[in-house]
DNA sequence: CGCATGACGCCTA
DNA sequence: GTAGGCGCCATGC
């Protein structure tokens, strides 16, 4: 296929259906989100996706998509509040601790089922691995 | 059609 | 580890 035209720029509901697909106490980055929807999606895109939700807020669980340092990019709409009542646990410097919240993405059934990505392993960080250069 | 903005991310100092 | 800058894409005017 050559530059896969799909049917629209359904950006934004297609990035509501896959932050619709993060389970509760769970978290994904922008970037995740972007990768999954994949077809040029930009971290940026999403971020402008979930700010167009308005009335759709409340379908959506935008509260468990945060920023790739873990960090809560809004401001004033309780999402921290939101997350900590879904079982989220956050360090002294207001970040999510990644390691146990850390969405693995969706399943490859799914993902494939509606046109998406499954994410891709994330590198474990490994004293060895920084010496594995090849 | 071009400029400015934005709930981001990566690189470098 | 912190701070600043550039690049990314889509949307709105």
């Amino acid at each position: 296929m050559s530059t896969p035209p799909r049917d629209e720029r359904d950006y934004f509901e297609r990035i509501y259906t896959v932050t619709t697909q993060v389970p509760p106490g769970q978290v994904a980055t922008y970037g995740d989100i972007a990768v999954i929807v994949g077809d040029g999606c930009d971290a940026r895109v999403v971020g402008h996706a979930l700010g167009a939700l308005g009335a759709r807020a409340d379908s959506v669980p935008w509260q468990r998509v945060i920023n790739r340092t873990g960090g809560i990019s809004t401001s004033g709409y309780g999402q921290r509040e939101a997350l900590e009542a879904e079982g989220v646990t956050f360090d002294e410097r207001d970040h999510v601790r990644m390691a146990s919240h850390h969405w693995t993405g969706p399943s490859e059934t799914w993902a494939r089922a509606h046109g998406f990505q499954p994410l891709p392993p994330r590198e474990v960080k490994t004293p060895d691995a920084q010496l594995k250069l090849f």
